[in-house]
DNA sequence: CCGTATCCAACTAGATACTG
DNA sequence: CAGTATCTAGTTGGATACGG
């Protein structure tokens, strides 16, 4: 994203590998071919976009209603576009006044709906302990901050 | 994080339920809890400390040299605070002199690597996929612009 | 209805210098 | 060695207004 405020391109990758329990990549400097992924990841809204569209077709309108945490339009715009731009998302435009679009999982998407079930399994189970682990964190924190005052 | 450009903290979180290969979550505004995982996935350098801590122990100045792409001091500190917080990476500070930290994953923490190597196998796999359909979206796009020149 | 354009606020990350 | 402090740049995200 050299210059726009609007744009959808990203940077390159290169080869990696994993191997049994422990991950390992070949060129240290490659980064495994991970930050593929957690690009998209990592953003504020793509995973929700998924998770909506994991249960079908939607129009633009509808998931924007769906999504959680009031998604604006421009976010919305930007997220389907970097997700269709990596294959994950169909986007079909029917030339119809009002227009009409619709939103869809590809192949590729579904494939990763494994993925992003996963995560969202493993954060629920986990919640509790990362969550008396931050208070215990953040407890002992404060506790320095006012003893040093 | 409120304030600070080193602060550590961050944002609660509620819960959520995922069920079956569609994922659902109770309350819409709770943001499935999902956002907790992913804050810390999403961040540019977590996953390759957790990556590195992942074959065992480290120092804090081993562990820079390990991840790929020259961490900064800073970054390096301030990530594996973040994993500390989360209760992934255990901290252990020797008073020696020179002073000697070591880092590792908790039980937590090793939990977690199961889903940073089935995110990594997934972005290996699909690498030659998404970078086709990049070109292909990108192609398309670059058309549309000259043709409107 | 489905966007794009513009402007602005917030956060993340890098460079550098300094400390226990 | 293992940080903290400070300053700065780049990027992401939100609000709003307008266009096809």
């Amino acid at each position: 994203m050299s210059a726009g405020h609007t744009a959808v391109t990203a940077p390159a990758q290169v080869t990696g590998e994993v191997t049994g329990e422990v991950i390992v990549c070949e060129t240290p400097q490659d980064e495994c071919g991970v930050r593929d992924v957690l690009d998209r990841l990592g953003d504020k809204w793509s995973v929700y976009v998924v998770v909506e569209l994991s249960s079908g077709k939607l129009r633009f309108k509808e998931l924007q209603r769906r999504i959680h945490g009031d998604i604006s339009q421009r976010m919305l715009t930007l997220t389907v576009r970097r997700l269709e731009r990596d294959g994950l998302v169909k986007r079909t435009v029917y030339p119809t006044v009002p227009p009409q679009v619709e939103y869809e999982l590809t192949e590729l998407g579904r494939s990763m709906t494994h993925l992003v079930k996963a995560l969202a399994d493993w954060s629920i189970e986990h919640r509790p302990v990362i969550a008396e682990a931050r208070r215990a964190y953040d407890e002992v924190q404060d506790e320095a901050k006012a003893g040093s005052a």
